[in-house]
DNA sequence: TGCAATTATATTGCGCACAATCTATTTTTG
DNA sequence: CAAAAATAGATTGTGCGCAATATAATTGCA
């Protein structure tokens, strides 16, 4: 094998490492678009935008969660959060309140109405995973080297 | 088994279809969102954001393409694509000129210096492969999931 | 040929994501 | 106890994503 030969084959390894359809970030990134949109008609039903749905799956947990928990959880902060969350307690779902303790702190409640949107949410799940056409054991592989890879990026 | 116990029971499981811990939508999305930023780093070197260095994927491929066939190649619509391509413009690393035959199309074609970006950026993949810390058995086996998922939301 | 329908792209507006910066409060420490 | 450091959240600015709409050019068909 000549040199020239050499180069051309590691020239080529280089060209498809830099085509679109051999990107898994790319394939990543498309689904999780596409999945946020194929959500957008059942929560604006909800009038919740799927990053507020998110949000409101914590606060349906943990009432009265501050917001650099609630950034924990959700992977944000508090430039995403703030006015996410002035938007939620516009709509009526959620109050945020100060904390007595430490005035620094931020303390996000449910709201009666929030309580309600709960049951109206509880669709959606299912619905979701009926669009997706994907076996659940499929869908648990793909949700566990999602957390994986997550988890080692954050390292 | 009594009536309560089995309302109990769909009640537990309509609450767990709503704890995020659950949500294998919120697992895609938060993987998406950090790989974007493992990107950031090694882009902003390069002056590009993960959306530019994707589509200059495509222009590096096919210089020339119109606005609909990069949009149908990277699944983005022209609200997206019109400013994102006039920022790569402005940076000098593409040029937009209308078609002769169609005075509508759009077509992008790459300049010497963005053709000099794709040089610089062939250390991109491995970088993000080695950030990623999974083997590429996995690799491939998450973005096939993640392209028959979005095959199956587009229809 | 002329006009309605179609097509390609651009524009506008909203809501994220996130970096960078700022403010206010609390904690630490000399 | 006072100054410095740390912490929580808010603000500002940029760049997507996408729905809705607008504009301009092309095509189809009566």
């Amino acid at each position: 094998m000549s040199l020239s030969t050499i180069a051309c084959d590691q020239n080529e390894a280089e060209t498809a490492k830099l085509l679109l359809k051999n990107q898994v970030c790319f394939s990543l990134y498309s689904a999780s678009n596409a999945l946020i949109r194929s959500y957008r008609p059942l929560l604006s039903a909800l009038d919740l935008t799927y990053p507020q749905y998110l949000t409101m799956m914590v606060i349906w947990e943990k009432s009265g969660i501050n917001v650099k928990d609630l950034g924990n959880d959700l992977h944000l902060d508090s430039g995403t959060l703030t006015p996410l969350l002035k938007r939620l307690e516009a709509k009526g779902f959620i109050t945020r309140e100060r904390s007595e303790q430490d005035e620094r702190v931020r303390l996000v409640f449910l709201t009666t109405q929030g309580q309600q949107l709960k049951s109206q949410a509880e669709s959606v799940p299912e619905a979701i995973f009926c669009k997706s056409q994907l076996e659940m054991a499929e869908l648990q592989q793909l949700k566990a080297s999602c957390e994986r890879l997550l988890a080692n990026l954050q390292k």
